[in-house]
DNA sequence: CCCCGCGCATTGTCCAGTCAATGCGTGCGG
DNA sequence: CCGCACGCATTGACTGGACAATGCGCGGGG
């Protein structure tokens, strides 16, 4: 048949290795230099470039990543549990990023910038929140961060005519939660209709969360609604796959039909 | 500061042509010869190393692919709807997969490949089925397809002294369900716990699902429980992020604690 | 008119280098 | 003993080639 490429066969040797505990999460691999001398005589390997290629596949998998002037080393994940079933419950928000940290280990610190702005709206949300043309809208960002190291990102837009003045544009923490002021404001939060799209991130996502080669993200889209079943707010999260995992509980009585989605991709 | 390096100035002009409609989805790129001819007047690019190496960015974020020998085309996706939501549902879950499919356009065939065997299955699954040391598994392996193309991958574990015998061991479709089948059995499904974690793929998923480079995958671990709390069955969901589009609702008075997650990573 | 084989454009793999950038550690000077 | 400058190991960027692999289309033969 067809052989496979040189650079192929050293990642598969390498992802071997790393997966059956040779190389261990966190452990250095084997420097260009050394893999080009061993590959050298297995397989004939003469130019670095061919060495690199096999360890770009690996980089770009999410196995490995470099460390200038070091090495390559395996990568050790840890991942924090994102629920997003937690949204809708009395409790403010803020809580949740700690009662999720300590599932894992503590001793790691949480923190939020928030930056409120009026935007025009990306069409999906325009879509979703059923913004008249023109028609504007409050934007609540939020960079949560542990240890200082971004974990995800949390965008929330609201029509402006329904927040204008309230403390929802309040700039920092609001103690009770956005959404306690949502339900004040008549407008009590009882559905959520939540999309998760996967792909890779653009470069400025990367910039922001600080992102490795071989890291996935998800974007979900959550829009909830009031009970009359009006679309009140829409959140934009973007959740790095290396630091998170998602999860969530289904219930027998908890099924209804399928809805279908109106709308279009982001 | 810092230079950007010439291949990241060529993938970044790239893709903002393509986010601005100067190559709208499906369409081709400039060859590598035309790409080495525009950059060597515009940045002194010399070597084909470095267009492939810009290219080589874009590929990997997923927004072009190669057709050797025909070119770079951009990609374009259509995305299906992923439920988990209608696991516990009392119709088969055979239909769900129609059901999705007059999300999108209709005209495309659904099709499922069915596999069961008697396995050892991998600590992450024996740890939530809760299996005693060298106590074995039945697994339902599925491949499900749209018009001959793979779309995810779906292997249900349960333990074997429970289903040994029963329809769950038969291999190909059965009419009235698995979930059915083990109801009958005295373990009717009504708790089902979600979890997604995200990751590139392995060599073998890639050629298993025909992904492309840039394509992340959602693992989807789904352990189910009867009424009485025991973890009856867990199904390995491999999701193609570039086909899918994961969806479920959330209710207000759904809302319980925070479940912690007794399990370790896959 | 139809079919088949071969040419050709294009991407894939690999070579053998050069020079730059970057942290870490060593050793020297105060 | 402390601090800082410089050397060094390592990865990053780029050059300028060579030859292989692969489908598509075109032209010639039936």
């Amino acid at each position: 048949m067809k052989p496979t490429p040189v650079y192929q066969q050293i990642a598969d040797d390498l992802r071997r290795q790393i997966s059956d505990g040779t190389f261990p999460p966190g452990s250095q691999m084997p420097t260009e230099a050394e893999l080009l001398e061993k590959y050298g005589e297995l397989h004939g390997v003469r130019s670095r470039q061919t060495i690199r290629q096999g360890l770009g596949v690996l980089v770009h998998e999410g196995l490995i990543e470099a460390r200038r002037p070091k090495g390559y080393f395996v990568i050790q994940r840890k991942r924090l549990v994102y629920r997003p079933q937690a949204e809708l419950r009395q409790k403010p928000p803020e809580v949740d990023i700690f009662t999720n940290l300590v599932q894992e280990e503590d001793g790691r610190t949480p923190s939020q910038e928030i930056e409120v702005s009026i935007v025009d709206p990306t069409p999906a949300i325009r879509e979703r929140l059923g913004l008249e043309p023109g028609e504007l809208a409050a934007a609540r960002r939020r960079v949560r961060k542990l240890d200082d190291v971004p974990y995800n990102l949390n965008d929330s837009y609201v029509r402006l005519s329904l927040v204008q003045g309230t403390d929802f544009m309040h700039p920092g923490d609001v103690a009770r939660g956005t959404n306690a002021v949502l339900g004040e404001l008549g407008h009590e939060l009882v559905y959520g209709f939540h999309e998760f799209y996967l792909r890779m991130p653009m470069p400025d996502e990367v910039q922001r969360l600080q992102l490795g080669a071989g890291v996935p993200v998800a974007e979900h889209l959550s829009t909830t609604f009031d009970s009359e079943g009006n679309a009140v707010q829409v959140t934009v999260n973007l959740i790095p796959g290396d630091r998170h995992v998602i999860v969530f509980e289904t219930h027998r009585e908890a099924g209804t039909d399928a809805p279908r989605i109106p709308w279009g991709n982001p």
